[in-house]
DNA sequence: ACTAGTTTGTACTGATTTGTCTAAAAACAG
DNA sequence: CTGTTTTTAGACAAATCAGTACAAACTAGT
């Protein structure tokens, strides 16, 4: 609940996104990962893997072998630090999602491009849901997971609203709202159920009601 | 981790559900409720809107306003109350659509009807999401959540499984896996999104897939 | 009324939680 | 080299966690 005592570093999340090479960035790539780093990507396997709420600060510092301190150095407490953790999981996934989506020729194809997406993520071994459905399944009101989730869900209706609204279709809007189920239905069908098919099961779904 | 220390108390999950009709059943109907009703009422409440391991005994104990040895007299710890919490989320869940199921007319009304029964939960202010989806967001690999995790998602497959069959359509198991998704896509996008229209666009899926 | 089963209130343990603090070493920039 | 920033290791506090122990009181069946 208290800010930093010492001066903050100069870090950003864009300097996990590779979008902005600036002098800092090139100097990360090159040298060994900065406890910052190490703490996200600590943070990042065992807040998914087991749970925020499950997961003590201690086991993360463990994790990324750094001392104490620099996690309250780096970050204002562990809801920074899942904060950051959203931030990164949106960053990564939006990514190669929209990568994907660059690669399809046409509308209907991005569409489909994004359960091919899907269902690369589900083939993962260390699958175990969507972070943000997870996050927000243990977070308290106004917790620091409300406005990763929100930013999240309002990237995946764009997605798809976008997409849709190239479509021939009498309806863009209510079809996309369609793709989000799918979408959505997915993603918990193969946590659920463990079944990375659900991806194709969907993405039938989808052709079928983008065709018509 | 310990078993009971005194004697274990007779009332099984059966009472919860009103189809055995005792003479300790109607007992319990009409004298006031039991400290073992009482905590299971608060942590149906406290573990679905906090969530679980946000949750801690004391705050189960104070809001079912009953001694803490009563919990480790009725329970065996908080792992045995979770577990009597999800089957009794169970319980009620499947209650609420087989009712809604039993009342429709053929297998095509049968199956839109749960989305009408989904419709419905969603209404409700206090929803926030699918207990089990939530449980296993949090839950430690073969946790408490594992076993009532599994035991609703084979009835999940089972009702779709056991409606589809009934249709006259080439692939009953594939329109079954697509309804499933359809139910989990509304499921997740209500939660996520706080809108309870997600039912109707599933059902709309739905009715689309299983005319077709 | 007697007895067994159940509930209550409180105190207590031991482990774990997030977060603070300090002093010294290390890395870094000008 | 000099001075600033960052990292480290560890001790420490205050709160909370699940669970145990125990004695007294209450309830219900016979």
């Amino acid at each position: 609940m208290v800010g930093h005592s010492r001066s903050r570093p100069r870090a950003s999340i864009i300097l996990d996104r590779s979008v902005c090479y600036d002098r800092d960035m090139v100097a990360q790539l090159e040298k060994k990962p900065s406890p910052r780093q190490k703490l996200l990507a600590a943070a990042d396997e065992l807040f998914y893997n087991e749970g925020i709420h499950a997961v003590g600060i201690d086991r993360v510092i463990e994790r990324a072998g750094v001392a104490r301190g620099s996690l309250y150095y780096n970050f204002s407490g562990k809801d920074d630090l899942i904060k950051e953790y959203l931030l990164g999981r949106h960053a990564r996934w939006t990514g190669r999602v929209d990568e994907r989506v660059a690669k399809a020729n046409g509308p209907a194809e991005k569409i489909l491009a994004v359960f091919d997406a899907l269902g690369a993520l589900f083939a993962e071994p260390s699958y175990r849901g969507c972070a943000f459905v997870n996050a927000i399944a243990e977070a308290k009101v106004d917790g620091p997971e409300t406005h990763a989730a929100a930013h999240f869900r309002s990237w995946l209706h764009a997605l798809f609203g976008d997409l849709t609204a190239e479509l021939p279709v009498e309806n863009p809007l209510e079809l996309a709202d369609q793709l989000v189920i799918l979408y959505d239905g997915a993603v918990a069908g193969a946590q659920m159920d463990s079944s990375p098919k659900a991806a194709a099961t969907a993405k039938t779904l989808a052709s079928m009601i983008i065709g018509a």
